[in-house]
DNA sequence: CGTTACCTTTACGTTAACGTCAACCATGCA
DNA sequence: TGCATGGTTGACGTTAACGTAAAGGTAACG
């Protein structure tokens, strides 16, 4: 109808298959209190808003987070906080959440070198084993 | 005794010291299959090589790995497979493996700057209470 | 008008990764 | 000698994060 209205929505079925996962999981979200999607009677209605956070959420997940750390991640989004002392627990938080992300970064970057040391590995056995066919004879 | 045997032993107590878990962590470990201590009667000892496997788990886990994805990780420091098509599978492995790491290199890379963002969010929250606070009077 | 495709709630089941006893040895030391 | 410390094996409990099945509602399609 109104074309500079980009807001979107979303069936669960829409977001389920968008981020991969099952409604069940979307509901369970919801249960969790993570998202509160509009309703059309019974319906879940589901905006952009609500998208944003199911792809944090997920993202959450693929680094390790639980869905209580996810939250907490969200909801520094808006410090909707006119407290000074939640706000500097909130501050804290995100020290907190800093310094997990350095320690990731680092076992990563050790990972990684890990695993070049392993395919090389495995290069070097696979031409040992081409080798030993051409000169014997394989079975 | 000897000062070349650089092969230190430590009790499940020490590595539960070392690392920060329980030794009932240590034990579930094993019970997994992941470790394979030996033993003086009962007691079991653990060599540089199970702390070495130890911290390899919990390095997997900081990164969100379940106890069966570190086992595969570890399985890939000695490919002591002589069969060409496991080598290979190990190769794919490692791939996949690369390929989670890059997409978690980005995930922590993004939420580096969205936690840059909430954190200055935050200080100018504070800056506006505290703006306030001069002004107007506190309670 | 039936069936297909989605959606709903309710509710019990499952798996991973430990936690938490209990009941029991071994060892050093005050 | 007693007891504090640290180790052992069961075995059952717990929590998070969904899976799965049952029973039903609605809207479009042929």
């Amino acid at each position: 109808m109104n074309s500079s209205s980009l807001t979107h929505t979303y069936s669960i079925g829409d977001l389920a298959r968008e981020f991969d996962v099952t409604t069940r999981t979307i509901r369970f979200y919801e249960e969790a209190g993570m998202l509160t999607p509009a309703r059309n009677a019974q319906t879940r209605i589901y905006s952009d808003q609500d998208r944003i956070k199911l792809k944090l959420i997920l993202r959450g997940k693929r680094l390790g987070f639980s869905l209580a750390e996810s939250r907490e991640l969200i909801e520094m989004y808006d410090p909707a906080s006119d407290n000074a002392r939640q706000l500097k627990a909130l501050q804290a938080k995100i020290r907190q959440r800093r310094a997990a992300l350095e320690q990731q970064l680092n076992d990563i970057r050790v990972m990684q070198h890990e695993l070049d040391a392993a395919e090389q590995r495995c290069q070097q056995a696979l031409q040992g084993l081409e080798a030993r066919t051409k000169t014997t004879k394989p079975e």
